[in-house]
DNA sequence: AAAAACGCTGCAAACGTTTGCGCAAACAAC
DNA sequence: GTTGTTTGCGCAAACGTTTGCAGCGTTTTT
């Protein structure tokens, strides 16, 4: 059985009241009876129990990170580790500490956010993700507990707060960039169309091609939902009569991927199909060629969810606020100008 | 304020305990009494508050996760997620929840694990790296608190619960492939001197080369401590009168960087160099060529420290258990025969 | 029919803190 | 020397549970 104040008291001769107003620094307390009671609580080697001071508290210090249903693919994905990394270094500097989910479905997950919010171990929640039909948005919002999602929300868009990427404006560039280049038939292949990204993206591929009075072809916007989708999806694009001569890919791996099934059909990246990416995580400057790809600055997706999280904490806001991360083609070597 | 045990015992004209006892679902309640407690609580929307319960029960269901100090590159490799997510899952089963350090410095992270263990937030620790003269370690042994490292632990080795490869073996079958291959000039790129898995692997590696009557020469064995100095050694390696004709590299990411810096140079994998590399993430199946890497099978690693920790955790053992999980060379495209 | 046993529930203490309030001592003002 | 103010600390309630023990009504045993 650990120490407790009550026995630092008890040995200080003090009150156990005493010692948690030394604890908390109080200037109710002379710096005699501090220095004493500091003294006793290094002797014994006190440390406080947290549970006990959540308890009476009702913070907790501690956030909620909620993961998106995590297929054995999305691992593979730096996103998330990324995103985590970016909340937890503004997490670390508020002396927040987190807690994950661990569920693999999304009964699973609302299972975790649930016992989380009701079972007052979370003072707040991050939402990694944003989708169609998701139930965990509408929850947190009834339970009136402070959250942000990392995306923008489907529903009750301005009744949240959310740290996001302009998706429609990136994806447009990224288009713009190709049509720069010459292309015309340029492919899109978004991911689950459930996930408010794949819309958004596709929206501004969409634009992209009408501003500048290009046909918008169906054949031409494919959704993947997993690796194996990818590769379909590829062959799909290959055996058109109107082959593209450039795909957008949903998020770096999947490029990846996307450029290995090329590489079986012998069709060479850029000479043969120029591809362009979105997250310009390390794989997409690693590989050969080095792809071209959107950052989407992930790591500060995540710190300003972090950041916006633990002042609403703070101090609740009368308004949700919401942060739009800018976005930044990086040019490498995937892409190449097309001449009819 | 949320409903309490109170409310709903007074709401449903019983004692506080034994609506506790229905939540326990305790066999001394008879299921008339049951019935209607439950009742009650389902209309007052009752959720039970965790704090309380842990602080009584003095048992969190939740277990704390030590990451190692985090560069920035170590993010992109998929070690940590996959880990994570092997962890995830073992301790989702169990209804056990995670918490993670957030600190991106050592003594960050040392604070975060004193908070865990002495705020007695968490029922047991997985440390997620072994490396010399981590204060991690020694300090969990002290304070008695269960917990796991994922790697061998440098000190104390065989008081601790450990889950690990095998990773000398590894790294001699590794080599011996190359040896089969008809390689004699092989390097090897470890990672930091600091962790143990570099030792380990540096050691599988010398004794292949011993066993087959090959020379271990010093200018062959690099240790890289990040991505630059990657860079710095393929350069050294290529400088060398006798220049190696195969590289063996510490993770998927690094050979992939590798494989970069010999394209910069025109050398051709696997032509000119072989390559071979650890892990087996997904990258390595996707990149060109495809990487022949030793899979280490990293969910299973997170999965049985999980295991490991929380059988601990729910029953103190008398001695410390490990476990070893297996390695399989996955053999794709980025070797080839060499003939002197 | 009294005694014993049993099944069910309530009482109250405990877990380790924080914090509003009150009180004593010390000091200043008059 | 009385009154008023300040300073420093202790008392006790509160946070929301769990759990050992006691008690009471009903059934079984003798």
């Amino acid at each position: 059985m650990a120490v407790t104040i009550k026995d630092v008291a008890k040995k200080a001769n003090v009150a156990p009241s005493t010692v948690s107003r030394v604890i908390s620094d109080s200037p109710n307390i002379s710096e005699r009876t501090k220095r004493k009671v500091r003294k006793v609580m290094d002797e014994m080697g006190y440390y406080i129990n947290l549970n006990a001071r959540v308890l009476v508290q009702q913070s907790t210090q501690n956030i909620g990170i909620v993961m998106k249903n995590s297929t054995v693919e999305s691992l593979h994905d730096p996103f998330f580790p990324v995103v985590l990394q970016g909340i937890s270094s503004y997490a670390n500097k508020q002396e927040f500490s987190i807690s994950l989910t661990t569920g693999d479905t999304e009964e699973a997950i609302f299972h975790d956010v649930e016992k989380m919010v009701q079972g007052k171990r979370v003072d707040g929640i991050i939402v990694t993700y944003s989708k169609d039909n998701d139930k965990v948005v509408p929850y947190l919002l009834k339970c009136g507990i402070p959250f942000v999602v990392v995306g923008k929300p489907v529903i009750h868009t301005n009744e949240v707060m959310y740290v996001n990427n302009d998706n429609v404006q990136a994806a447009k560039e990224a288009t713009e960039y190709l049509i720069q280049l010459g292309h015309d038939k340029i492919a899109f292949i978004a991911g689950d169309k459930e996930f408010e990204v794949s819309g958004s993206r596709t929206r501004g591929y969409k634009e992209a091609m009408q501003a500048h009075n290009l046909e918008v072809k169906d054949e031409y916007i494919k959704h993947s939902t997993n690796m194996e989708s990818v590769e379909n999806i590829v062959y799909q694009l290959l055996a058109l009569s109107e082959r593209p001569s450039a795909i957008i890919g949903t998020d770096d791996l999947a490029t990846l991927h996307i450029m290995s099934v090329l590489r079986k059909n012998n069709i060479n990246v850029p000479e043969d199909m120029s591809l362009i990416s979105f997250n310009n995580t390390m794989v997409a400057k690693l590989v050969n060629p080095a792809v071209t790809s959107v950052d989407t600055n992930i790591f500060q997706l995540g710190y300003e969810s972090a950041r916006t999280l633990i002042e609403e904490i703070k101090e609740k806001s009368t308004f949700p606020k919401s942060v739009i991360i800018p976005t930044k083609l990086e040019i490498r070597d995937s892409c190449r100008s097309y001449k009819k």
